[in-house]
DNA sequence: AATGACGTCAACCGCCAGAGT
DNA sequence: AACTCTGGCGGTTGACGTCAT
């Protein structure tokens, strides 16, 4: 079959983006905002590919991106979720405002990983080196054995079962979310008890708690007032 | 001052999933 | 059903800056 590359090899500029070419493609996305990156760089008159525009604007263009250094609780955020899914940086990307995937992932390579390996932990599997693997309270789950990319929802969040709230009890990974016009809770006690208000009668709730095969996990579906809440289940795989 | 080693990070590459035809 | 297109993701690369000798 064969899939046309996404941009033309010829007359195109690789490399590090001159300000001149961000100016064009903020100046662009501004004026017509974001979406098609294929035919993005020939309406804004750059030679560059679309992808190269995408990465550009989402990883250094973007309004409300924070730059400069990562605080101590976002390295403890980062060592956290790393530990529950892995090398998912777009979905730790996602729990992080203001921070990129690529900006996380290059951040873990160069820093997270050394402050683990000094710590005695493998940035792998965020056990001990040369670890005792009986020993896992406290411990993030490893990588390996973390949510797999299909244990993802499909806005990208992931849930948290109560073994994940045991290991890290500060750490939201709701999945819920609303319908427009209705913010999604936090998943405290409080959002557990009945919503108030007719929108929210209409929440979604993505709730994904891994390994349950009845829908017992979800607090929102034992409420009454939340019947029109949908929800959505892995079904266990062998193994687990 | 020169230069080689090392660290950082922006950007590229290849692959995949999902939507469209 | 098969194919194409597009957006998105994670892994990797390479240019550049800094440090050590």
């Amino acid at each position: 079959m064969g899939r046309s590359p996404c941009c033309e090899k010829a007359h195109i500029n690789k490399g590090a983006w001159t300000k001149e070419e961000d100016q064009q493609l903020v100046a662009y996305i501004k004026a017509h905002g974001e979406g098609c990156w294929r035919s993005l760089p020939k309406a804004a008159g750059l030679l560059r590919c679309g992808k190269s525009c995408r990465l550009r604007w989402i990883n250094y263009l973007r309004p409300g991106l924070k730059r400069g250094n990562f605080t101590e609780e976002e390295d403890e955020l980062i060592i956290k979720l790393h530990g529950l899914v892995g090398n998912k940086w777009s979905l730790i990307a996602g729990r992080l405002p203001g921070r990129t995937d690529n900006e996380i992932k290059n951040y873990w390579n160069t820093h997270i990983k050394r402050k683990l390996m000094s710590r005695g932990l493998d940035p792998k599997t965020h056990l001990p080196i040369g670890g005792v693997p009986s020993h896992r309270q406290g411990i993030p789950m490893a990588a390996d054995e973390a949510v797999k990319p299909n244990d993802m929802a499909e806005d990208g969040h992931s849930s948290v079962t109560s073994m994940d709230e045991e290991r890290c009890p500060d750490l939201n990974l709701d999945l819920t979310i609303s319908l427009h016009g209705c913010a999604p809770k936090p998943p405290t006690a409080e959002a557990a008890t009945p919503a108030s208000g007719p929108a929210c009668a209409q929440l979604i709730c993505l709730c994904y708690h891994l390994g349950l095969q009845t829908s017992e996990a979800c607090s929102c579906q034992a409420s009454p007032d939340l019947q029109h809440v949908l929800r959505f289940y892995r079904p266990l795989e062998e193994g687990q």
